[in-house]
DNA sequence: CAATGCACTTTACATATGATAAGTAATTAC
DNA sequence: GTAATTACTTATCATATGTAAAGTGCATTG
């Protein structure tokens, strides 16, 4: 729980207390490359936390996979729009490598907040974090071009490239794979 | 301040001394249509709330105007990725319609969630309903077609092409005004 | 009331991206 | 180590969307 716990101390430090409260409803889950850590349908109940490895969030668009984000080691996962809305989310959450996590539970978590405002304090900035990230890749999507898209990617991300198949990241960008060796040829 | 008051209880009703503090910190202003209430560069220091009118968070992409999101009566508004990572944003904040706002000092109500717990608990709330919204608009953004996302908003918010401009929706779609027009002249 | 401007539509043409299929390279499985 | 599968690229053609320009209708203004 090392990491964890460093990851925590960067965002918002917790008291003893709460960082027990908190270990107390968390739990050491792993999973192996390619499978589904949550499936499409399922109401996220969980918030992870990524020890090794990465995840991807994906959709299924007409039977095609679409990717919406990746997150790699010590990073916060969770469908936020299942999570703060109660509704079965349509995505998934799969393990793009063997992956160890932290599994959180969500329910136990937000009653915790009562009790330990230090928490929630925590939860809260992880969140507007993720927030953030969400507002900024809206904008990337809206706002510029597939090829802006893929060069601001290599730019920001270039470890993406390395750990993460090209098919993925095509959707993910918001085009095909074709396209993207298109974009990806010209220079 | 009554709107603002339904506005709070319908979330996270507050105790009469954490209402008080809230309202010490804000204050009420208007803005005649078509006038920017924040300029683009501007760091966002203020969460708004609207009791009549209607905003749009807009940007400038190549000198061309594209609209990212909408915003009416009894709603908070505020751009997040400048709001809580400090940086100035590339975006502005636009009255389309003569508008009452009440405007909270960020940074003031920032500071009251050590005194007050339900304070930031509300807040909380409001951004964790607002990343839910942002992560839904990705998400339409990403997984659907433009004549989809332009079917979806008739059928969810129909209000909004009463009273914004084609013009604006086109780009919040993430289209030309002449596409939009296209996908309207079909049926 | 005429005139100007603005929002919107329509048309014509250009371009980027999608779909499909074939070919190559890399990876995985037996 | 070879075969089979998967990932990626390339080529061709189809299509959606963009750009530019012109036209229509409505509203504002002097």
């Amino acid at each position: 729980m090392q990491q964890l716990l460093n990851y925590i101390k960067s965002i918002h430090p917790l008291p003893a207390e709460a960082l027990e409260a908190l270990f107390s409803i968390s739990s050491e889950v792993s999973f192996k490359k390619n499978t589904d850590v949550q499936p499409i349908g399922h109401t996220c109940r969980t918030v992870y936390f990524i020890k090794k490895g990465a995840l991807r969030i994906y959709y299924l668009k007409d039977g095609v996979d679409v990717t919406e984000s990746f997150e790699f080691e010590n990073a916060i996962v969770a469908r936020a729009e299942s999570l703060f809305s109660g509704k079965p989310s349509k995505k998934a959450i799969q393990a793009l490598e063997d992956t160890a996590l932290i599994a959180i539970n969500a329910p136990a978590l937000f009653k915790l907040y009562d009790d330990y405002p230090s928490l929630e304090r925590l939860f809260r900035k992880i969140f507007e974090d993720a927030y953030v990230k969400t507002v900024v890749r809206l904008e990337s999507l809206q706002f510029h071009t597939a090829e802006e898209r893929y060069q601001n990617l290599l730019k920001d991300h270039p470890y993406i490239l390395q750990r993460v198949p090209l098919k993925y990241i095509a959707s993910y960008l918001g085009i095909t794979a074709v396209s993207l060796s298109r974009i990806r040829a010209i220079k």
